[in-house]
Parts: C-alpha cells; structure tokens; sequence
DNA sequence: AGTAATTTGGTACGGTTGTGCCAGATTACT
DNA sequence: AGTAATCTGGCACAACCGTACCAAATTACT
C-alpha cells in the first residue's frame, strides 16, 4: 500500500531505508518484517500496513539501495580525469563501479552481498525487472567511462569485461581468506593490457 | 555421527542422498531436517541420530554430489575425441563440465543452484575446504581436456575461461527467460577463437 | 542365551517466521 | 466542529524450524 499522508510518507520511507540497510548488512534473508521495524524504530505493524507482503518490502529496499549506487557512480564518472585512461586508478574506478566503493577490512562481505543478490534474483523473479534496468544503466555507465578515458569500446566488450570480474569474484569467494576485489583486478589488468 | 552396523551405514546413506536430491532441486535453503526424512522414508529423529547438525548433513551432500559430478566429467574425458579440438562439440564439453550436463526445460534452475552453492559457500566458511577440493579438481579435469584436445593451455587460461563462463552465467540470471547456458556458449566461442 | 551397544521413532520444547485482527489515536476534509 | 479516512501498535495465530529426550526395538558380541 501507498501512505496518504505526509507523516505516513516519511514513515514508509524510514521502512524503506532500514529494509536497505538491513539488506546491505545481511542480505535478502536479513530483512524481516521484525528487524525492519526494529531498525526503523517503528512497531511491526506498521511493516504490513505500508507493504502488502514482505516481497513488496524487498522490492523497495533494493530499488533504493540501487539508486542510491548508480548516483555514487555518476558521481564518480563526473570527476573523472579525462588523462586518465589505462592506469591503475581507472581499473579501480571501474572496479568501484562494478564491486561498490572498498569496505576495509569488510570489503569480502560487501562484494559477497552484491553478488548474492544477483543470484538470488534466479529465485525471485519479481526482482528481476528492476535488476535488469539496475543492471542496464550500470552497462550504460561503463560505457561512458571508457568513452571519456579516451578508450570507446563496444558494448560485447563491456560485457565481456563485466563477466570477467563477475567470474572472478564468484571463484574467489570459496578461498581461505577470500579477497574478490583482488582477483577481480588482476583479472581486469591482465584482460586491459594491450596486446 | 558415524553408523556402526550395516543396516545403520545404508540408512545413513539413504539420507545423503535424499540430502542431495534436495540440495540440487531447491538450494540449500531446501534441505531440512523434516524434508530429508520425508524424502529417504526415514523418521525426523534418523537426521539427528545420524548428523550431529544440519551442517554436517549439508556438507555430506554436497560432498556426495560433488563427487558425482566429477566422476561424470572424468567419463566425458575419457571417452573425449582426440581429433575434435576447436568445435562446436569441445565447445559444449568444457560448459558441461562447468555448468553440468544440460537439463533441458529446467537447465536454468540446474545452472542456477550451482551458482547458489558457490556464493553460499561465502556465508558457511564451514564449507570452503570442500568447495576447494572439489574446484581444484575440476581445474584440472579442465587443463586435461584442453591437453588431450590438442590445445594446451596454462593454469591462469583456464582460469580465465572458468571466470568467464561464471560471469556470464550470472548476468544472465537476471533476463526475463534466463538462458545462461546458451550466454555462457556465446562468450566462451567468442573467447576461445583464434585472434 | 544373555548382556551391552546401537538404532528406532514418536513426541515435545523453545524459537522465529509471515501475516491477520482490531480498538483506539491521529489526521484530513467539509 | 464533526465526520470520514488514515494510521497506530499491541497482540495472537498457525506454520515452520533445529534439536533434545527417551522408552522400546533391534543388532552385535561374549
């Protein structure tokens, strides 16, 4: 359901938000009626009034979180240095684009997170509309990082790359001490250099 | 715990397998106590007696399945054309031994859980060594196939390739008909043609 | 044959889950 | 001001879950 009023409207966004939250920390299978309400302040009730079913709050948490990524990666795309276009700060960029910003000593989770996302949408297929437009502007977006660092390419060879550091990650994860980002850079160094 | 009498050893098997068959219809989240006793005709408390925890059983049959595949894919090697090397047929082994032997109408969700145990293994560390063992060895089923098929590759090739099948699978979860064997085939032709 | 170890299976407990219910409080509208 | 719509929040329910318990049955061993 949708609030009609300006207090309610506020209330259904700090759902939202904690929802997000929720998910960032501990994935799909974190976000519970129970823990959104307790994380958002609020009773539980208000959880079944705003959102007909749990899937519906899901739903709003990762479009939320989603937007909220594809603003930081305009963002970074605007800073851009044009000078910049094979070095180490431009694999990293395109890294922080695909994998989020670097998370210290947490970044194994993080990268984990994104990626159980992913596959989780194999599950739930209500999900996959939105992704699949989260997904699509994210492509978008790579394309004109490698147009502005002076390196067009095509869109197969974005998703090539994209697969690429998709793949490595996905290996990665099953080490002792996993580090995806790592992997993912090596990879990507080693698929950008000239040939 | 481990069985000590005959009768107790094939019960005890019973239940691995009914673990398995689990494990691959509905993911993880599928295998439970009540629904593996269901599945091997066996009462609740024969899980318990058997398993000390729910881990314990899911490791059991991840291993047994594991075991399975590898066991399938050394057959597709032994049994592999030494003349055949760049085709379209050495093409669709190399997917098989990644993605399993196609599954017809349900290929997807086949796919789809293989990629569901390799980031869930993000969350059970318990799992990890298992999953390493089993990856290590189907590294080197790949290197093999590569060497009898007249084209020798090294270790970081191979790894490349496996990232790319990987990556492509998992972008293509998210397609409103997700056909990720076919996604996979396409990088992996474009990636393995002569340059 | 008889004792000990093992296995069996029914049952119960405490916890968490999604969701429905509803009387009362708050807000919007005329 | 007064009626209607909206919102609040405490509570309960039925369905799961992992796991513990334990008397009875079965099997192994001397």
């Amino acid at each position: 359901m949708t609030a009609a009023t300006p207090k309610g409207e506020r209330r259904r966004q700090a759902l939202v938000e904690a929802a997000a939250g929720l998910l960032v920390d501990g994935g799909f299978d974190a976000v519970r009626h129970r823990a959104v309400a307790e994380r958002a302040g609020l009773p539980l009730a208000s959880t079944t009034y705003y959102f007909d079913s749990l899937d519906e709050l899901v739903t709003a948490a990762l479009e939320f979180h989603g937007r909220a990524e594809l603003e930081y990666g305009k963002a970074r795309l605007d800073e851009l240095d044009p000078g910049e276009c094979g070095g180490e700060a431009f694999i990293d960029l395109v890294l922080d684009l695909l994998l989020g910003p670097p998370a210290g000593d947490r970044d194994a989770e993080a990268v984990l997170l994104r990626y159980e996302r992913l596959v989780a949408t194999g599950r739930r297929p209500y999900l996959r509309p939105l992704m699949r437009k989260l997904s699509g502007e994210l492509h978008g977006l790579l394309l004109d990082i490698f147009t502005r660092a002076g390196q067009p390419v095509g869109r197969e060879r974005v998703e090539e790359l994209i697969a690429l550091v998709d793949g490595a990650v996905v290996n990665a994860l099953i080490e002792i001490s996993p580090d995806p980002r790592a992997a993912a850079r090596r990879m990507l160094a080693k698929a950008m250099q000239p040939r």
